[in-house]
DNA sequence: GCCGTTTTCGGCCCGACTGTTTTCAGTCG
């Protein structure tokens, strides 16, 4: 079992004794309990057998006993029982925007409501404003939280997807026959969400393959086939397609998962154009292998990196000669949104400068919440001050790295900053974010944040759009004068790495590109092995043709901090 | 539930917003 699924039992055991009114404090226990199990860098298996559960904070007595009947049992008796008790249907009301516990038992119990489903049909027919408290408003906000919901059904986050198609690559890869396997597909491609995980495989022989994917522990069973292609369910939901071919066809195979399917027609016809096709001139035989990039260059094109496979433009600009040269991961030489236990965080400041320099990394700034933000854990303007001096002064002790006095200030709902002016001008740097008020109107929201941007104390701008995908919307904005602004006021605006954030995402990174505007990608980490999800913050750079030069955290530290000063 | 200790209980979490009301409960970050 993986730490996640542990984390997961005790996350849902949370819910389910929210919806019981059980006492906060419990609930609590278990929801950090959940956080830290998740967070854990070592097999949580290990620590057991170690006999040493207790040991991990957040994990007392009583949790470490759960733990134990997890590992030894595959499953905890408590939460079983409880999900007999209250139907599945009410957790994910529960996880409807604006709606909690209290209001999810109110529905089960007037409107004898137990699913999204049921509360949807319930809504469009006017009986939930029947209910004391809710009225057309709650009504309408369900109705699109729901709609929302179900245009990403079967969608899952691309870290998911990347993770579980990692785990089932690795499996095929040493398959005895089995040379090369790839995803291709959107996953490939980076998009933020993927509907399934398509794999290439290139093997002499497809059943073993399927024989040996079928008895994997992941793999639930087989949904489809047809020829060499196989459509199988996983044990998270998650479908996966397999496509066999031998060696010769992978890269045609490859190249084809990867799409996208307007790139792919187009690549295509304009091979016709010149007589030639993918399926019959990219076949490798004897002596004679191909990869995608000869499929490009038989049409005078560079390599057109996947991410950029998305028809928009990128072919006409590998025939102007005009292809951006991307970011990568390893251009990125620091990290500048990141929490510690000053405030929400897991990590100290020197356990994540210490992975941070693992990195390779010249610099993180750390950046703990403002004072207002009270369930973080927000640093009082004193607290600020002697964690600044605290930085300072371990700055003095290791030479060659630099931590950066930092704050992630929030932008208060009637404009202005958390935090007075005087102290933001001191910190090396500041991000503002917005952390409340979300549902403030188009106008209020612009000005709101737009006093920010020009905020001359303020570098960057948090999550701009504050969508959670999936989940939460972005709150009402007027994009295009925000980028106006921060165009003209040279503010830069973070791209934030969190897989349930990437935000900004591709296409309005791409229209801050084109305004000019510099970003940082950051990881907005809270704990160390969040520090990892910064590839796919360049994920979504690569995707919005970013360059290493229009990104902040490229520079140097010598040349980051003069940028700084200048602002 | 956990934690810490002034060592076995008391503290931990709080203020603002929203939609509904007309004074506030529920939700959220």
């Amino acid at each position: 079992m993986q730490n996640f699924e542990v984390a997961w039992i005790f996350h849902e055991l949370a819910d389910l004794l929210e919806f019981k009114g059980e006492d906060f404090f419990k609930i609590r226990a278990y929801r950090n309990a959940a956080r830290v199990l998740a967070c854990l860098e070592e097999p949580l298996e290990e620590i057991w057998k170690r006999g040493e559960l207790a040991k991990i904070p957040g994990i007392g007595k009583n949790i470490a006993a759960k733990i134990n009947e997890v590992l030894a049992t595959g499953h905890l008796k408590k939460h079983e029982e409880l999900l007999q008790e209250i139907p599945p249907g009410l957790l994910e009301i529960m996880s409807l925007p604006g709606i909690g516990p209290k209001r999810a038992g109110l529905i089960y119990r007037k409107l004898g409501v137990a699913s999204l489903e049921e509360l949807a049909r319930a809504a469009r027919e006017g009986r939930v404003r029947s209910l004391p408290g809710m009225g057309s408003k709650t009504e309408s906000d369900i109705i699109r939280n729901i709609e929302m919901r179900e245009d990403r059904a079967g969608r899952v986050l691309l870290a998911t997807a990347r993770e579980l198609a990692g785990e089932l690559a690795g499996f095929l890869k040493i398959l005895p026959g089995v040379s090369r396997v790839e995803a291709g597909g959107s996953l490939r491609r980076w998009q933020e969400t993927v509907g399934d995980i398509d794999l290439v495989v290139a093997a002499s022989e497809p059943e073993p393959v399927i024989q040996a994917a079928v008895a994997h522990p992941r793999v639930r069973e087989i949904t489809e086939r047809s020829g060499n292609r196989f459509r199988f369910q996983t044990q998270w939901g998650i479908s996966v397609d397999l496509e066999i071919v031998p060696e010769e066809l992978f890269v045609q195979a490859l190249f084809r998962s990867t799409g996208s399917k307007a790139h792919y027609r187009k690549i295509q016809g304009m091979l016709a154009g010149r007589g030639k096709h993918v399926e019959s001139d990219f076949a490798g035989r004897a002596g004679k292998t191909f990869e995608e990039a000869d499929i490009y260059a038989s049409l005078d094109l560079p390599f057109i990196p996947p991410e950029l496979r998305e028809d928009r433009g990128e072919v006409e600009a590998a025939l102007q000669g005009r292809l951006p040269r991307l970011v990568e991961l390893k251009d990125i030489k620091g990290d500048l949104h990141i929490h510690t236990t000053w405030s929400d965080g897991l990590g100290t400041v020197e356990q994540m400068a210490a992975r941070a320099r693992e990195k390779g990394y010249q610099y993180i700034a750390v950046t703990d919440h403002s004072q207002s933000l009270k369930i973080a854990r927000g640093l009082s303007l004193n607290m600020l001050r002697e964690q600044h001096r605290a930085i300072r002064s371990l700055n003095e002790q290791n030479g060659d790295f630099r931590i950066l006095t930092g704050i992630e200030v929030d932008i208060l709902p009637k404009g202005g900053l958390d935090c007075p002016d005087e102290l933001l001008k001191e910190a090396d740097l500041v991000v503002a974010s917005v952390h409340s008020a979300f549902k403030q109107d188009r106008e209020t929201m612009t000005a709101r944040i737009i006093s920010a941007v020009e905020n001359r104390n303020v570098d960057i701008i948090g999550h701009l759009t504050g969508r959670l995908i999936g989940q939460r919307e972005e709150y009402a904005l007027d994009l295009e004068r925000v980028l106006e602004a921060a165009a003209s006021c040279g503010t830069i605006l973070e791209i934030n790495s969190s897989p349930d954030r990437l935000d900004l995402n591709d296409i309005n990174a791409r229209k801050a590109r084109e305004k000019g505007i510099k970003m940082a990608i950051s990881t907005d980490a809270h704990d160390l092995k969040r520090m990892d999800e910064m590839l796919y913050g360049v994920s979504v750079a690569r995707r919005a043709w970013l360059e290493p030069g229009d990104i902040l955290n490229t520079m140097d530290i010598d040349e980051l901090l003069q940028f700084l000063r200048k602002r």
